[in-house]
DNA sequence: GGGCACCTGCAA
DNA sequence: TTGCAGGTGCCC
């Protein structure tokens, strides 16, 4: 389940069942998740002990005592369940509580831990997938070696978001889920940043940058509101979608506070607005947004092709 | 850049 | 039955 803020839920729900812990025994239902499992996967992480859980992105990295480190993404419908020594369960930033809890057709990995804790991977979809990587190689093997810069990094305010968007004419709603240039974000937090940024989904993310390369007040904002929503997020435990009966403690709270995600039709959060969520399509995902608050831009340089047909002016944004 | 594929389950 | 789902990667 995937955002920054549900992968990071989850890395902090497992990091007391699996940090300092011995992996004693790892069971494979199956031969494959989106991809094979890498070559003697259980037999390399039998005997270990996990010395850290990070997250990268959407990515959880387990680091080893072996020198490798177990690298793990969610996909769109990866879960962990965990069960203490004590007996208490819990599934961190839970997403598909439904028909996916207890229902051990999609358990595909158990992690035994030494500790008595059990880890299972649960994945009905089964675009999740695990490897395994030399930790010295990290930031070179194949998941992170082009991947941008996090979200929450002190790094990203405005100048280094026009920095990464010049001159492309790319829609803003793509080059923010554009993983090469940030990160970490997805569907929903960037339909929510760019709802509390004012800026419509369609605006070129070039126009982002000022003449001389710096960022303009548009971009400083979105700096700002990304960071904002992410925290709020992972303080609410990021969110929970199709939620339904029986959630335990597991589950996330972030959904209530979202201002146009999955909310077509209905009105806009915004204070004082009294416009109503919108739903349009861009490559291939819903985006949804406030045609009020967020009016359409136009770039300078940018072709002339909205629907309002107006001509570009100095003052537009 | 967009389009589609990967896979399963749910709601309309 | 069709369309949709919080991701990614490979195709052109």
């Amino acid at each position: 389940m995937p955002e920054l803020p549900e992968v990071e839920t989850v890395r902090r729900g497992l990091a007391p069942a699996m940090v300092g812990a011995r992996v004693s025994r790892v069971t494979l239902r199956r031969a494959d998740l989106r991809f094979p499992f890498p070559d003697r996967f259980a037999a390399r992480l039998e005997g270990r002990t996990v010395t850290d859980l990070a997250r990268r992105a959407k990515y959880l990295v387990a680091g080893l005592d072996s020198g490798e480190s177990l690298i793990m993404h969610l996909g769109m419908s990866g879960r962990f369940d965990v069960t203490l020594p004590d007996g208490s369960n819990l599934s961190p930033g839970d997403f598909y509580l439904e028909g996916a809890l207890g229902n051990a057709k999609h358990d595909h990995v158990v992690f035994a831990m030494g500790s008595g804790a059990t880890v299972t991977y649960n994945d009905v979809r089964r675009f999740g997938f695990m490897d395994l990587v030399a930790t010295e190689g990290l930031a070179t093997c194949r998941h992170f070696a082009s991947m941008g810069i996090e979200p929450l990094d002190e790094g990203l305010d405005g100048d280094a978001i026009a920095r990464l968007f010049r001159h492309r004419i790319a829609p803003l709603k793509a080059a923010l889920l554009d993983q090469r240039l940030i990160a970490g974000l997805g569907n929903i937090y960037v339909c929510e940043a760019l709802h509390r940024a004012r800026l419509h989904p369609e605006t070129p993310a070039g126009a982002l940058a000022a003449a001389d390369g710096r960022g303009t007040p548009q971009a400083h904002r979105l700096a700002q509101e990304i960071r904002s929503v992410l925290a709020e997020a992972v303080e609410a435990g990021g969110s929970t979608l199709r939620d339904y009966a029986h959630t335990d403690g597991g589950s996330g709270r972030f959904q209530h506070a979202f201002r146009v995600y999955d909310r077509t039709g209905e009105p806009c959060r915004a204070p004082g607005c009294g416009g109503s969520v919108a739903r349009m399509v861009q490559a291939g995902r819903s985006t949804f947004y406030c045609a009020v608050c967020q009016p359409p831009a136009k770039a300078p340089g940018a072709k002339a092709a909205g629907a309002a047909g107006r001509h570009f002016r100095h003052k537009a944004g």
